[in-house]
DNA sequence: TGATATTATTGAAACGGTTCAATAACAATT
DNA sequence: AATTGTTATTGAACCGTTTCAATAATATCA
C-alpha cells in the first residue's frame, strides 16, 4: 500500500506541497475554497502528516524529559516522578513517564524510544538483576545521551541519584534488637531484584554488631505482589508454632507489607501485640494503613526532583559535564504497626 | 553558538559523514581506528545525534501510544493507564504517560508534543471547565491524529469512552434514601470541574423521585486535595450542630473522602455509626481505608482497555473510522463506611 | 609483483515535511 | 484597457540523518 504524503494529496488535490503545508499550519493565506478542498482530501486519503518531518525542518525546539519507573501504580514510583515533573516544570520542560514493568526488554525499548524522540534526557529506574545487560546505557552514553540513573548498575559510570537501602533496614533492625525484639524475621521481595538483595544485605549486617546471629532462616522470600505475598504470608504462619511466631518481620516495602498486614487480620494474629510489622517506603497511603506502618521513608520527592535538576543541567550544557552520584538519607518512622518489648509497654 | 550536527562530527575527524553514521550505528564496517577517533572527536563536540533526523529516513516503525491524565498519583487514572497499557502491549505498542495537572495549557501542550513526536495516537483525559477551549482537539482531527477522550466534551466529535457519573451518584443516594437517611450532603470536588458539576446534578436528580425535597445548602464544595478537604470538612462540622449533622455525605471522589475521614476521626465523630460515608471511584486503597469505604466502583482497567483498543483500531486503519462512544457501567459497592438506618441496625 | 579478494570509506540520493522569495491570479482604480 | 495593489500559489532549497552502490585502500595469494 502506498504511503500518504503530502506530496500525494498535494497530487490529487491539484495544489502545490506548499499550499497544502499551509493548509495543515492554518496559515491564513490560503483562500477559503482551496482550503476546504484540500481539507477534504486529506479526509479522504486519511491523510496523517509526519511529525518527524515537520520537526526536522524546524529544529525541535521543544523542552522535554522522560522518566522510566518500574511500576505506574505503585506510589513510591509516581510520587519521585511527580518530583521530578515539578522541577522540570518549573524549568519549563514537559515530561513523558514511562513503565517498564520491571522487564528489561521494556526499559530498552524505552530508552532508545525517548532518544529517538527527541526527548532531550532520561531519568531511569534501572532493572538491576544480577548481570544485567547494559548494553543499551552505553548506548546512550555513546551518542552523549542525557540520563540519570535512580539507583547503581555495575559496570557503568553514569548520574545516579539513590538511597542508602542497606543502611536505612540495617538501622531499622537495630532499632527492633535495640527495642527488646528477639525474634526478627526479613520478608525477601521479588528474587533476582537488586532492591531485594541490598535488603537482605542490610538485614543481615545489623545481626553482626549484636547480641543477637543472624540465621538464613530469618530471610523469607514472599515476593511484592499483593496475592501472592498475601499467600506466602498465610502458608508462612500456618508452617509455625504459635511460640515461635517472629516478634517483628521487616518487610521489603509498604506495598507488601500491606499484603502481610491482610493476611495476618485474616489469620487473627494481632499487629503490633503479636507481630511488628516494619514497612519500607513510606507511600502515601502507608499512614492510613489498617494499622498506620512504621517504616523507612524515602524522600521520593526530593528523589525525583534531584534526578530532574542533574538532567537538565546535563541537557542544557554544550560540553560533556562530569558524572554525579547522590545518596539521599532515609528517616525511620515510627507509627502503630511496632512495638516495643520488655519495656513498660 | 553552532550547533553541532554529524557533518560537523564528519569534517573534524576528516572522514565522511557516513562514517560517522556507520558508528553511531554500530555497523562492523568501521575500522577499529577510524571509530575510536570518531567516537573522541563526538565526546570532545558533545555531539547528540538528532532523532528526528533519524527517523524520518527510517519512515519512523515504531509503535507507540501516549496517555494524558490529570494526576500521576491519583490511583483511578493511573489503573486506567495500566488497563490502556496491558492492551497497548499485547498489541505490540509501547506508551507514554503523561500528567496534566488539571491544567488546560499542559493539555494542549501535550497533545501537540505527542502528535509531533510520532507518537501514534493518544487517549486523553480532557480538562472540561465550562467553556472550554478545543482548538487543540480540532487540530488533532484536521490532521487525522487518532485521539480517543476519556469524557464527552462539548463541540466535538470524537471517540470517548466514558462512565455514567450522574446515574451513579443518582443510585448511591437512591440508596441512602431508602435505606433511611434523611439527611444526606453531598462534599462537592474542585469548582469549574465537570465531574464536579456531573456529581451534582446527579445528586440532586435522586431527589426528585423521593419523598426528601433538595436544597442547596445540601451540597459544600470542599475541593479534593487532602489538606484542602480535611480543613473544609472540619470546618463544616464546627458550624453546625451536633443534632444537625448529617446522617451521610457522599463525596465527589476517595481520595476527597479519606480526607473527610480523617477529619471526622479528629472531631471523633465515628463512621459509619455518626455519619456514613460514601465515596467514588474505588480506589485500590479504599479497601484499606481506616473503615473500609463504600464507594461506587469504576470500571478502571477497562477504560483503560476500551480506550486503547479503539484508539489502536484508528491507528491501524488506513481509512478514517466512525465514532466510537462507549458508556461502562458503574457499581455500588458497599463496605463498611456506611450504615442502614431504622431498621434492625 | 601483479592479480584478486577483502575490508573500509565515500558521497549523492532519499526521507517528508516547511519556508519564503518569486510569481501568478485576481481585484480595484484610473 | 492599462496600471497598480492585493491576495493566493508555487517550487526550489533546506533540515540532519541513513542508505547503499561505487570506489579506494589494504590484505592475500600465486
Amino acid at each position: 500500500m502506498k504511503k500518504i504524503t503530502i506530496e500525494e494529496v498535494a497530487k490529487r488535490a491539484g495544489v502545490s506541497k506548499g499550499t497544502v503545508s499551509a493548509v495543515i499550519n492554518a496559515k491564513s493565506t490560503v483562500k477559503p475554497a482551496t482550503r476546504d478542498h484540500i481539507l477534504q482530501i486529506m479526509k479522504e486519503l486519511n491523510f496523517r502528516p509526519k511529525g518527524v518531518a515537520r520537526n526536522l525542518k524546524n529544529g525541535n525546539q521543544d523542552k522535554s524529559i522522560g522518566i522510566i519507573i518500574k511500576d505506574l501504580n505503585y506510589p513510591f514510583y509516581t510520587t519521585i516522578a511527580a518530583g521530578a515533573r515539578e522541577y522540570a516544570n518549573s524549568r519549563g520542560y514537559s515530561v513523558f513517564v514511562t513503565s517498564s514493568e520491571n522487564n528489561h526488554e521494556c526499559e530498552k525499548r524505552f530508552t532508545h524510544l525517548f532518544s529517538t524522540k527527541d526527548i532531550k534526557g532520561t531519568i531511569i529506574a534501572p532493572i538491576v538483576e544480577g548481570d544485567s545487560e547494559i548494553e543499551h546505557l552505553f548506548k546512550l552514553k555513546m551518542i552523549n545521551y542525557p540520563f540519570v540513573l535512580l539507583e547503581d548498575v555495575k559496570g557503568i559510570q553514569a548520574n545516579v541519584v539513590a538511597i542508602d537501602n542497606l543502611r536505612a533496614i540495617k538501622r531499622a533492625v537495630k532499632y527492633l534488637i535495640e527495642n527488646g525484639h528477639s525474634k526478627i524475621v526479613h520478608f525477601a521481595g521479588p528474587p533476582n531484584s537488586s532492591h531485594t538483595q541490598e535488603r537482605i544485605e542490610g538485614f543481615r549486617d545489623a545481626f553482626s554488631e549484636s547480641p543477637l546471629i543472624f540465621n538464613k532462616q530469618m530471610v523469607v522470600s514472599i515476593g511484592s505482589k499483593y496475592e501472592e505475598s498475601f499467600a506466602r504470608t498465610v502458608e508462612y504462619f500456618k508452617n509455625i508454632n504459635r511460640d515461635d511466631y517472629p516478634t517483628a518481620i521487616v518487610c521489603f516495602n509498604d506495598q507488601q507489607a500491606l499484603a502481610v498486614m491482610m493476611a495476618l487480620k485474616e489469620l487473627n494474629i494481632k499487629v503490633p501485640e503479636d507481630v511488628s510489622i516494619i514497612g519500607n517506603d513510606d507511600i502515601y497511603y502507608a499512614q492510613i494503613y489498617p494499622v498506620p506502618l512504621t517504616t523507612i521513608k524515602a524522600p521520593q520527592h526530593e528523589i525525583g526532583r534531584r534526578a530532574a535538576e542533574i538532567l537538565i543541567r546535563n541537557i542544557e550544557s554544550t560540553s560533556l559535564l562530569s558524572i554525579e552520584r547522590i545518596v539521599l538519607d532515609t528517616e525511620f518512622v515510627v507509627r502503630q504497626s511496632s512495638r516495643v518489648i520488655g519495656k513498660n509497654n
